[in-house]
RNA sequence: GGGCGUAUAGCUCAGAUGGUUAGAGCGCAGCUCUGAUAAAGCUGAGGUCCGUGGUUCGAGUCCACGUACGCCCA
């Protein structure tokens, strides 16, 4: 019935099983027969399709694929939706490189159309390699044709009518645009993608929701900009483009303004000078800030001065023109750049600019300029509230009143009325945002030209002036400077020229260092303040509510608690981004009058459009066709048009709760599905991305139809998970190297060793997966052949894994040896399972051992009464597995499923079967009803292992499924080697499965084991006084190695006998039960129960401190030292369960037996341990007739070895030669020799003078003999 | 600066409620078992439980202060 077991094979292996599924559609099957009924909801966070997996990707989708298995072995209905993030920055980025595009212009001239449909092409492209590499880990979703998503990628932007199958088996048939906007609908199937019309249209319904609880604002925000670009830069960007440069720094005293008499009360040195005073009229003091910058242009648009209040400022007076001067003392002789004029800025081709001189210090400078004397230090505080006269206030944007451009919140202000000195503050990490060094320790600030900067300003209520347009060109209001481009040198001079004018200017120099550019055009980038759209958050506590009813995992990590922490502190929304490809926002403003409307779906705004629906029709509402479509302001009658941003894409995976399961046209079959019970994702990042949008999405959308925050959660449980990082615990990288590619580790380490490693982890700690090395190139050996790079043309290289070949080691490698040794001997014996057997183990009928196995007369050792201890044994342990297997799938709890499998298959390896290989190895007897049970016992366990970990490892348990329950009627290859001689086609030609399944449809077996359903515990079987009594023979066995370990006493060596007693009656007695396995297993003649051990040890007493401490206290220390000197004379009784009282210290003790604590030690010829509770001693006499004995386990362990070594087959008989000058070896032949060739299939043994081919010369005992086999050929 | 967390063997980590000799896995050394096993079992070496002070008969554990690291926060 069995076909043959060869090596494991684990990754050639998987891609049969990959092969069987396919052509077999197993999945198909799997979903046919848990359709309609209970259902189980998973929802799937989209993954960015911009790139292929890594092996950081599959941690999660284990998870995903592993529990969506359980749930469906358990029968539940369920959606295997997998879904695609597809819009947003990150693809632009990726389109641009590819198209050579390096600005916004550059799109413009490109066409936006033809660059978003190069976008989607790129989503599809990636979603359908995702999709391959998925499949190959095994995971089932409701999966596109990857052809079909490329397909469809070429034809994008062709007006070609194309038509599709889809995974539900439907025919459609359209452009190619029209019918990538439907993936993933309801009826077609297939993943989800967030571009769809459907996930951007109920994003439109959110933001309705939102506009209508007036939640939707315009707000402003200051961007890294590049001017040529067009685009507003992302902090990942910038990281990207950071360079070495020089710059014109400058510095600049900014007068000082002194109201009348006020100065004088402090000192009168320095009188307000009539002749001068400020734009505003203002007397000038002689008393200056001196400032400093590296981007001069800013300087225009200053509006404060920041001084930290901690630091000592120093006041100097210039002798040239007896100017005063206020700056950090520290920054005085502060030797700027110091270290960098010397070692660089911290990468190798960072050195410092040739040409460029080391710069000067402050007093340096000064000196240069006629000296200066010192005059003080005061602290920054003071210096807080002084009013100054800025640099340009003659400028009308500085004039401007509430700002430039005008903010009406901050109407009654403007820049040059309001120049202060401000406390520059802290930054998030608690350091202070102005310190001494570089600079002068007062900070010139330009709220609309820094991110600091309006961060600071927007704290303290300052006007604003912005003065960038977005070609990065100054604007009107700012006189010669208007339309000069700010990164220009030009400019940089004009602002010298002027500032020496109003003798402003101190010092110009060439200025060193790192600055942010535009990795695309190369361009200094500018900080620019940007319009943008926020959502108003003040409605946090309601989220707050529904995060509270949602259950978060793994415990230890209080992720509710971070959530709610995150809610509590962020601050609003920008939902807005400058850029093509997104979420067209549906806001449509009257540019004349600032009102904006927000669009809650397309048919709203078809009803609204006054112009350009026409030309939108057809397309998808993304940018440009959307932008065409105007619509008429009800109060105005003015024409409104749709803001040009794209939506934040974290709205695109938000939504998903609702766009994936028909809230807007089927809200029927959402209230199914929702809330889903589970979503998992890998968590730092996500509190506040796509946990905190779904949160908030849901929160918002479900505020005017449910009425408890319990119905407005989007999901029920949330599993998160650390970071996959190398064996080092470091992080891996893509860009040097060490990021290990999904292939390369399926290919390498095989799929459920991945798998196993996933799902035994603990998801609160990162997992320290492997590691890449670049350097050494390897070829893999995938199920579409050979690669020696990837599908993107990255060199695949050897990845090697220390946790991953301890997976193999402890958990496939063990399992597939069980499976083999059964396979093996199942075949050599003729063991053929009974039908009522092999649907009992597929979980086909109830699994009633004792008495339906009875009935069908089959094998009287089939009844569990007629089994030995240690098959029952084995079948209660496999109950509890079960048990176990149920309570912590259904929670969630991987890890400790794996932990129980993992200790069940030890057990099983390295106890059952080893204890029993005898029982298989018995002559062939039919009427064999020990052997017979042997097998059976075997056989359900190694089925119904399969059935449990096949939603773990599904590869391995079905190649052994196939093989133990279908055997040579199996579909698929099992390991024989077909795969390689490519002959496995033939047996999943679906005629011949056809006609196979025909022939075993009487037994209606499962085709695969993923049909079958998860086991169910059998109450019958589960024995736990039956598992507590093996647990306790085991530790016995613990015990007794130890003891021979601890004496020098090889197993091998028989002894005569071993003791033991147990404090417990009940323990004894099962210990007693169990003396043969105890003996057999130490190799000991006799194992005798004693009432106790008296005779053989010695005891020692020690105080239970726990029991003792609360009654005597201080005279603990006592009792200590004391206590074990009064011997078992005195203590004795406290062993029989007395009480004793002895006198300590002239203090009566009364001690019951709980206070003491008793351990043994060990007496002349015989050894003796102890663990919780139960005594183990063994004699350690060896009598010439043990020693024989030992001797002839030798010989045959040797002649084992012999015949291993000659690659005999267990069954082939051979002829012993042996030569020894020693007596005793022919001493124990005499005796032995009868055992010895039982043993090893022996038909004779004898002394020989001459030594034969293949001698060896071995110990037998402490006898050198020299050994040789003949064979029979 | 605030909040949260962590600190235990060479490495990764366990160590309710305070209790005797602080554990596991990996790695290392030695031994043993083996005709399913690529294994496995046992033993051993290896510890300033981050530091200081306190509470207590007794502190890795509780308290205070400090140090280092991590995460989060306009």
């Amino acid at each position: 019935m069995f076909q043959p077991v060869t090596d494991s094979n684990f990754v050639s292996g998987e891609h049969s099983v990959l092969k069987f599924w396919e052509v077999r559609q197993i999945f198909r099957q799997l979903r046919q027969k848990n359709a309609g009924r209970k259902r189980w909801s998973f929802l799937d966070g989209p993954i960015t399709a911009n790139n292929p997996m890594g092996v950081h990707h599959a941690w999660g989708r284990t998870y995903k694929d592993t529990y969506q298995r359980f749930f469906a072995m358990t029968g539940h209905d369920q959606r295997y939706q997998n879904g695609f993030d597809c819009q947003g920055l990150w693809v632009e980025v990726e389109v641009e490189k590819q198209l050579g595009l390096g600005t916004k212009t550059a799109v413009h001239e490109y066409g936006i159309d033809n660059f978003v449909n190069e976008c989607k092409r790129r989503v599809l492209r990636f979603a359908a390699r995702q999709t391959e590499q998925s499949q190959r880990l095994g995971y089932w979703m409701d999966w596109d044709d990857p052809e079909l998503l490329r397909s469809l990628a070429e034809h994008l932007g062709t007006d070609a009518e194309v038509t599709i199958t889809t995974p539900s088996g439907k025919a459609a048939t359209g452009k190619a645009h029209q019918l990538v906007e439907k993936l993933g609908n309801p009826e077609w199937g297939g993943s989800y993608f967030t571009f769809s019309t459907e996930n951007n249209e109920t994003i439109w319904t959110f933001l309705k929701k939102c506009f209508n609880r007036g939640k939707v604002y315009q707000g402003h925000d200051v961007m890294p900009w590049s001017g040529r670009g067009g685009s507003a830069y992302s902090q990942m960007e910038i990281a990207e483009g950071r360079k070495l440069t020089t710059h014109k720094s400058v510095f600049v005293r900014l007068p000082i303004i002194r109201e009348s008499g006020e100065r004088k009360a402090e000192s009168g040195e320095s009188q307000p000078d009539v002749n001068r005073l400020s734009a505003f009229g203002s007397p000038l003091s002689n008393e200056y800030l001196l400032v400093w910058t590296t981007t001069p242009w800013t300087l225009t648009s200053n509006v404060a001065c920041a001084v930290n209040p901690d630091l000592d400022y120093i006041k100097i007076q210039s002798k040239r023109d007896n100017a005063i001067y206020y700056f950090a003392k520290d920054n005085l002789n502060f030797q700027r750049l110091a270290t960098e004029f010397k070692d660089g800025f911290g990468r190798p081709e960072w050195k410092w600019p040739e040409g460029v001189p080391k710069l000067k210090t402050i007093a340096q400078i000064f000196k240069e300029n006629g000296g200066f004397e010192e005059l003080g230090t005061i602290k920054g505080a003071e210096m807080v509230g002084w009013r100054y006269d800025g640099p340009f206030d003659e400028l009308p944007a500085q004039q401007s009143d509430g700002g430039f451009p005008v903010d009406e919140n901050n109407r009654g202000k403007c820049g040059a009325k309001w120049h202060q000195v401000i406390d520059g503050g802290r930054d998030s990490r608690g350091n202070a945002n102005v310190v001494a060094g570089e600079g002068t320790g007062i900070v010139h600030m330009a709220p609309g030209c820094g991110d600091i900067d309006h961060k600071i300003g927007m704290s303290v209520g300052m006007p604003v002036i912005a003065p960038l347009k977005d070609d990065g060109t100054y604007d009107e209001g700012f006189g010669e400077f208007t339309g000069l481009e700010a990164i220009s040198p030009k400019t940089a001079e004009l602002v010298f020229e002027k500032l020496k004018a109003k003798g402003m200017l101190v010092s110009v120099e060439v200025y060193p260092h790192i600055y942010p550019h535009c990795w695309r055009t190369g361009d200094e980038l500018v900080f620019r303040l940007v319009d943008e759209w926020f959502i108003n958050m003040d409605w946090r506590d309601e989220i707050k509510d529904v995060t509270r009813q949602i259950r978060w995992l793994p415990d230890s990590i209080d992720g509710q608690e971070r959530e709610i922490e995150w809610l509590s502190n962020m601050g609003d929304w920008m939902i807005s981004k400058k850029r093509f490809w997104g979420l067209a926002l549906p806001i449509w403003v009257d540019e004349k009058t600032g009102d904006y409307e927000v669009m809650g779906s397309l048919a709203e705004l078809k009803e609204r459009a006054v112009e350009g629906w026409n030309d939108f029709e057809g397309n998808t509402p993304h940018r440009p066709w959307i932008d065409h479509v105007k619509i008429r302001n009800s109060k105005t009658g003015n024409l409104m048009s749709r803001i040009p941003d794209v939506g934040n894409p974290w709205l695109d995976a938000g939504i998903v709760p609702f766009s994936t399961m028909g809230y807007n046209h089927n809200r029927d079959e959402w209230k199914k599905w929702y809330p889903a019970d589970l979503v998992t994702e890998c968590f730092p990042g996500q509190f506040r991305n796509w946990f905190y949008s779904m949160l908030s999405l849901s929160t918002m959308m479900r505020y005017d139809e449910a009425n408890t925050a319990e119905e407005k959660k989007p999901f029920r449980t949330l599993l998160g998970h650390r970071l996959v990082q190398n064996e080092q615990g470091k992080p891996m990288h893509k860009s040097d190297g060490t990021a290990i590619w999904f292939e390369e580790a399926a290919e390498q380490l095989g799929v459920d060793t991945m798998r196993w490693m996933y799902l035994a982890q603990n998801p609160a700690q990162d997992l320290r997966f492997g590691t890449r090395h670049p350097d050494k190139p390897v070829t893999l050996q995938t199920p579409e052949g050979p690669i020696n790079k990837t599908k993107e043309g990255v060199p695949t290289a050897t990845v090697t894994s220390g946790p991953a070949d301890e997976t193999r080691r402890q958990i496939l490698i063990p399992l597939w040896n069980c499976y083999k040794f059964f396979i093996d001997y199942a075949i050599a014996d003729g063991f053929v399972p009974s039908d009522a057997l092999r649907r009992r183990a597929a979980g086909r009928q109830p699994s009633e051992l004792s008495a339906s196995a009875n009935s069908e007369g089959s094998h009287p050792a089939a009844r569990l009464e007629n089994r030995p201890e240690i098959d029952r044994w084995i079948l209660s342990n496999l109950q509890s597995l079960i048990e176990v297997a149920h309570r912590e799938m259904s929670n969630f709890n991987a890890p400790a499923f794996c932990a129980a499998a993992a200790q069940f298959i030890d057990d099983l390896s390295n106890w059952y079967i080893r204890r029993n290989r005898r029982r298989f190895w018995r002559s062939k007897d039919a009427s064999d009803t020990d052997k017979n049970a042997a097998y059976e016992t075997l056989y359900e366990v190694l089925v119904t292992l399969c059935r449990l970990l096949a939603p773990c490892i599904p590869f391995l348990t079905e190649r052994m499924y196939q093989n133990l329950v279908l055997g040579e009627e199996c579909l698929m290859e099992s390991g024989k080697g077909k795969a390689e001689s490519g002959e496995s086609q033939s047996a999943l030609d679906p005629q011949s499965a056809d006609r196979l399944s025909a022939l075993r449809s009487p037994l209606s077996l499962p085709a695969s084991v993923h049909l079958c359903d998860f086991p169910t515990a059998n109450s019958a079987l589960l024995d736990e006084a039956l598992n507590a009594r093996m647990a306790a023979a085991q530790k016995v066995v613990r015990l007794g190695h130890k003891l021979r370990e601890e004496s020098n006493l090889r197993v091998r060596q028989p002894l005569a006998e071993l003791h033991f007693a147990a404090a417990s009656a009940e323990t004894a007695a099962a210990i007693e039960t169990l003396a043969d396995v105890i003996g057999e297993e130490l190799n000991i003649h006799s194992v005798v129960r004693q009432q106790n051990l008296d005779a053989l040890v010695k005891y020692a007493y020690k105080p239970n401190l726990k029991t003792l401490g609360p009654k005597y206290g201080k005279l603990l220390n006592a009792l200590r030292t004391k206590l074990p000197e009064l011997g078992d004379a005195v203590l004795g009784p406290l062993r029989r369960g007395q009480n004793v009282t002895v006198q300590l210290d002239g203090n009566p003790v009364d001690l019951t037996p709980e206070d003491v604590l008793v351990s043994t030690e060990q007496a002349a010829d015989w050894v003796c341990s102890d663990d919780s509770g139960i005594q183990v001693a063994i004699s350690t006499v060896l009598t010439p007739e043990l020693v024989r004995e030992g001797m002839s386990r030798d010989f045959v362990r040797q002649v084992q070895q012999l015949r291993k070594d000659a690659n005999l087959n267990i069954t082939d008989r051979i002829r012993i030669q042996y030569n020894s000058a020693d007596n005793s070896i022919h001493a124990m032949v005499t005796e032995w020799g009868n055992y010895i060739k039982g043993e090893t299939l022996a038909d004779s043994i004898e002394a020989s003078p001459s030594a034969g081919p293949g001698t060896k010369t071995v110990k037998v005992g402490d006898v050198d003999v020299a050994i040789w086999l003949v064979l029979y050929h």
